[in-house]
DNA sequence: CGAGCCGTTGAGGGGATTCAAGCTCAGTGG
DNA sequence: CCACTGAGCTTGAATCCCCTCAACGGCTCG
């Protein structure tokens, strides 16, 4: 585990941060320890539960943060009332960016597992922003991920029949998932949020794929995916 | 029309820039005057004509460019070949900021009417963006713009039947034309690229909305919408 | 143990696709 | 001048995919 104390002379936080897996990838990776070491007071880490809202679309943004751990979702519900998942983010992602604007959030963002954050305020990135421009490139680095993202969510997760749209889920979502520990099987409700389908038939059609082997669960809300199945799958639905 | 001389001592695009009409919109309008006229020989006006490609989708990004007048669409191509429009952008608005990152363009931008650009390449970002924050914070205003917009097409033009999803394109469109003029109504082929469907259920669709009087043609590829009629049939079509 | 949530499966109907034909219109060349 | 062509749009008919409605089983939890 993330040793608490080291150095007597140095706040827990800055430990934490300076072992921190992901901060290779994380915003404050172009810093140096020195700097961590003067930001360390201002950054808190934060854990939640599965299906604990991160912060609700419209909410005033004081804060972004980092995903250490876990998925979350991103949320909208439409004019018919009903909620619209339009993107995922995993570890190393960057959440939040709105906050930077003073905007209010754009999405409702819900844990999908269990999740380990990194709190920043907003604050904090407007003080180091100040000729700094490393964190500006890597901010808007960031920005256009999301944007890619969400451009992809639309030509892989809104297009053709059900089918290729759930195929497409399990390769988005095994590309989230670290080697070795087993996927994040959604429930099926939560399938139909994202790729705008029935339960029922999201249910049929993980059924189907578990009978054809592409899939084994491995708990409730769990998985693994057969990648090579997955892709001759995907594959010979593309091909019709 | 824009005058093109005035002072004899300034360069035409600076009289151009200082007059034009989507400046208090556009990323350069947190510059002053005499910041204009520093950076107006490195702007340059450009025309396109309907269905021209502004940028292809890998190219590598040199410029980025804001909307003067017209539409410009983002298109990418699934894993099975065929193309999928994953966003719209209209006056005002800033294209190409992958360019900053020193990345490829992420979409085809493809021109759906024609077109009046503002071509920005990168290299003069990068020197303005030394220290000048507020340019930085336009930016990221933009990315935040782009990603929203992204965001709103899965949930609002990538959920439920047909029909709903032909109505929320007609409301986007008409909210990105000026009042008084027409709008830009798209090729059934288009329209199918949008929203995920087949030729046949677009026509069919714009057809039925024009015999209910939500939509009449002005043109082979321009029409006027009932805005009134438009919000009825959107709630009507909501509430079943 | 009953209540409630989640997942699964079946049956039936409806909406969207597919296949097909015919239309208008602009451009081309006899 | 006008048939000829091809692109884009429309409409019809048949098919099929997916939604809706429904029933049922496993599971957790009060």
């Amino acid at each position: 585990m993330i040793p608490i104390y080291r150095g007597g002379s140095r706040h827990p936080q800055a430990d934490v941060c300076v072992a921190c897996a992901v901060r290779g990838q994380a915003l404050f990776g172009a810093l140096d320890d020195a700097a961590l070491d003067r930001i360390h007071t201002r950054i808190e880490s934060l854990d939640l539960a599965a299906d604990a809202v991160l912060y609700p679309r419209g909410g005033d943004g004081t804060a972004l943060f980092t995903i250490r751990a876990g998925l979350v979702r991103f949320e909208r519900s439409t004019s018919r009332g009903d909620r619209r998942i339009v993107r995922l983010a995993g570890r190393g992602d960057l959440i939040g960016l709105e906050a930077l604007l003073q905007r209010p959030y754009a999405d409702d963002a819900v844990a999908c597992t269990p999740l380990q954050l990194c709190r920043i305020p907003r604050a904090l990135v407007d003080e180091l922003g100040h000729g700094e421009s490393a964190l500006t490139r890597e901010l808007m680095l960031r920005w256009q991920d999301a944007l890619d993202q969400s451009e992809a969510w639309v030509a892989d997760l809104a297009t053709g029949p059900a089918r290729r749209r759930v195929l497409r889920l399990l390769l988005k979502l095994s590309g989230l998932t670290e080697p070795g520990v087993p996927m994040w099987l959604p429930r099926r409700e939560e399938i139909g949020a994202m790729l705008d389908m029935a339960i029922e038939s999201a249910s049929r059609l993980i059924s189907q794929l578990r009978r054809e082997g592409v899939l084994s669960a491995t708990g409730p809300r769990s998985a693994t995916v057969d990648r090579a199945a997955l892709q001759r799958a995907i594959e010979a639905q593309d091909r019709l």
